[in-house]
DNA sequence: TAAGATAAGAGGGACAT
DNA sequence: ATGTCAGTCTTATCTTA
């Protein structure tokens, strides 16, 4: 799902017309600046079912907060997934169940009530996380497939919620951590992970791997480090990632580490508390993904 | 003060029972 | 369904340069 959106302006650092976006971020695939995060997708994100087809992706709000008004419009009958690209058989197959179970649902008072709390702790979560209204979407779109398996029973929904915000991020090859999903709406990580597995389970998602290069550009952001440095870094992690040893490692280590050892090299001093807590993870995380990465050879 | 080392504890996956 | 096992990450504490 993440695909790269050329984009027409110079890059400021490097002055190149290399400028693409990808994971909400605006950066330049020359030199690796990132111009802008958390930019509005500008792909095809929803499409709509009912007349008002040219409404602006930036206008109003349209189905997060019309869900007391008529659920049919998550739902579009063209079976295209948010790329454009046409569903699977088995996906039709599901859209379909779940165009009854909205169809059913206003006229479910307890459906509806549970969707209306769910939808609006989802808001308060997409502010706080600073995500776009395409993951908030996806994320309401697992959180209607769970609901329709039942899955809400004896968990709170706001730990479903979440999970289904997860999830979206996940899919969308967005960098959230468990952790920053967790604390946005008050729920433990342990609670969050469970009910995120128990959702890949039952709704059988399939998830990429967190793409730890994702996570360079995000850590080195909030931690000031310099382009050369995240270059060595990436340098790091495809080497790495040659060497396997990358798999079953916390990603955010990973690019912290490499980010650490790339830092370096280029005499830009910065801490191993400092990276930790950039990344969201601990020294002894960072230390342990060094000695791995130590190993490797990186000129 | 930063970095390295060690140990205890938690949570989850694989596998067998 | 439940238990065990190996591997990982986190937290806390101590040592070293």
């Amino acid at each position: 799902m993440s695909q790269q959106i050329q984009n027409k302006e110079k890059c400021s650092r490097c002055g190149k017309n290399n400028l693409v976006t990808e994971s909400g971020e605006l950066f330049c695939s020359s030199c690796g600046f990132v111009i802008a995060e958390k930019i509005s997708d500008s792909g095809p994100e929803r499409m709509f079912s009912d007349t008002s087809v040219n409404k602006s992706r930036t206008g109003d709000r349209t189905s997060l907060t019309r869900h007391d008004q008529g659920l049919s419009t998550i739902i579009n009958p063209l079976n295209k997934d948010a790329s454009g690209k046409p569903l699977s058989a088995l996906m039709k197959a599901s859209l379909n169940q779940l165009r009854k179970l909205n169809s059913r649902s206003s006229v479910n008072p307890s459906v509806d009530r549970n969707l209306q709390q769910a939808l609006s702790e989802l808001l308060k979560m997409k502010e706080k996380l600073s995500l776009s209204d395409a993951v908030a979407e996806k994320a309401a779109y697992i959180y209607r497939k769970a609901l329709e398996r039942k899955l809400v029973r004896g968990r709170s929904i706001s730990a479903l919620i979440a999970s289904s915000l997860y999830a979206a991020c996940r899919e969308s090859g967005i960098p959230r951590t468990l952790k920053e999903v967790s604390s946005a709406i008050n729920i433990t990580k342990k609670d969050l992970s469970a009910c995120y597995r128990l959702i890949l389970k039952e709704l059988d998602l399939k998830m990429p791997v967190v793409d730890s290069v994702s996570c360079i550009a995000k850590i080195a952001s909030i931690a000031n480090l310099s382009e050369k440095t995240k270059r060595y870094a990436i340098k790091f992690l495809k080497k790495a990632e040659q060497e396997q040893i990358l798999a079953g490692k916390d990603p955010m280590g990973m690019a912290g580490s490499a980010l650490y050892l790339a830092s370096i090299m280029t005499d830009e001093h910065i801490t191993q508390k400092d990276i930790a807590m950039a990344a969201g993870t601990t020294e002894v995380t960072i230390r342990n993904r060094c000695k791995n990465l130590r190993s490797l050879n990186v000129s």
